[in-house]
DNA sequence: CGCTCTTGATTGACGTGTCAATCAGTTGGG
DNA sequence: CCCAACTGATTGACACGTCAATCAAGAGCG
């Protein structure tokens, strides 16, 4: 089961040849993929090791600016969990982490009693906005600068595009999980 | 120390603006790096997810292409590591696991008695040869259908620049290593 | 009410990655 | 020849991620 109606009214397939399906890929789409995978790990590496510098790691870092973020700089494990898009069990044992670094504290819920309240302390505030200028500026050396405005424009759109696409398949397999 | 020379001679700047190392990131382009950190990361989940139904990690197809595209279906551990890309620790960990499991061998080295010769074995052989046919039918499927050959031509050029744009900085890291 | 089903969150086991320490073996200068 | 420096590789400690199991609390319904 594939979504095949995005690339074929992308007009990849001219008329006449076989559906974008059945086509074998090129070895420059190969060594595309591969560069892909290979540029995409160095700059995660290179922004990690930056970043950790100020004791945080990307992980933290994500957590912390979801709470940051937040109204009264609290949220429901549950919520934090669907805004930075992770599996609760991965938040779960990440807060355990950061609790125990005094970076965040778990509070129970008023309004359920299952619940749990993540809330940024004040050191992990404190370490989060020292954290954020440095981490900025190694975004924009890395990556921004690398980049005229032109091939911007056209990273956001092939971003959207492979998103759009990957789209079906993260909801089908959502669906899987529900069964 | 920043290689600066190629964001300006790729003129980001006009004549009589701040150079492009005190401009500050637009929005569009933090948002554009979320996206690409988001995006990849997804796709990497997916194929990753993907491959695991033959049994193999990323790591695993990896370190078996390697050793299947070498002379003799055997390398010496360090070059292994480099041709990868991998620190020599991680190399050791996963090797570990992966003799464990009867995917390859580690015997001695005939000229440098430190040294370990890696080797494919027979089960190591079969298992990579079932997960590649359905591993390039997801790259396919999730990457290469995707996109349009306008958009792969673009992805390609701006994968070079900033794996240009990063290895001056690579090179500087690893001088530093050596120190 | 009482029973089941679902939901919020945690836990344990295990594979994976990094860093620093270790250790045996090789090599080059005195 | 000998020792200091280097190299190839492994190890241990710990952070991180995933999966499956668990558990308590809410919700729906007879």
């Amino acid at each position: 089961m594939v979504d095949v109606s995005v690339t074929q009214a992308r007009g990849i397939d001219s008329p006449g040849t076989r559906p974008a399906t059945r086509r074998r890929m090129t070895s420059a789409e190969r060594a595309t993929w591969r560069s892909l995978l290979d540029t995409t790990g160095e700059l995660r590496r290179v922004l990690g090791a930056e970043l950790q510098e100020t004791t945080l790691s990307p992980a933290d870092y994500q957590v912390l600016l979801a709470l940051s973020e937040a109204l009264g700089k609290r949220m429901r494990s549950s919520v934090l969990a669907r805004t930075i898009d992770w599996e609760r069990s991965r938040l779960s044992h990440h807060l355990g982490r950061m609790e125990r670094r005094g970076l965040i504290r778990r509070d129970d819920c008023a309004t359920d009693s299952r619940g749990a309240e993540i809330s940024l302390t004040a050191e992990g505030a404190r370490v989060f906005r020292r954290a954020t200028t440095p981490h900025m500026r190694s975004i924009k050396r890395h990556f921004a600068d690398a980049l005229t405005p032109e091939q911007f424009a056209a990273l956001a759109d092939i971003l959207q595009s492979l998103q759009h696409h990957l789209h079906p398949y993260l909801v089908a397999q959502a669906e899987d999980g529900r069964r």
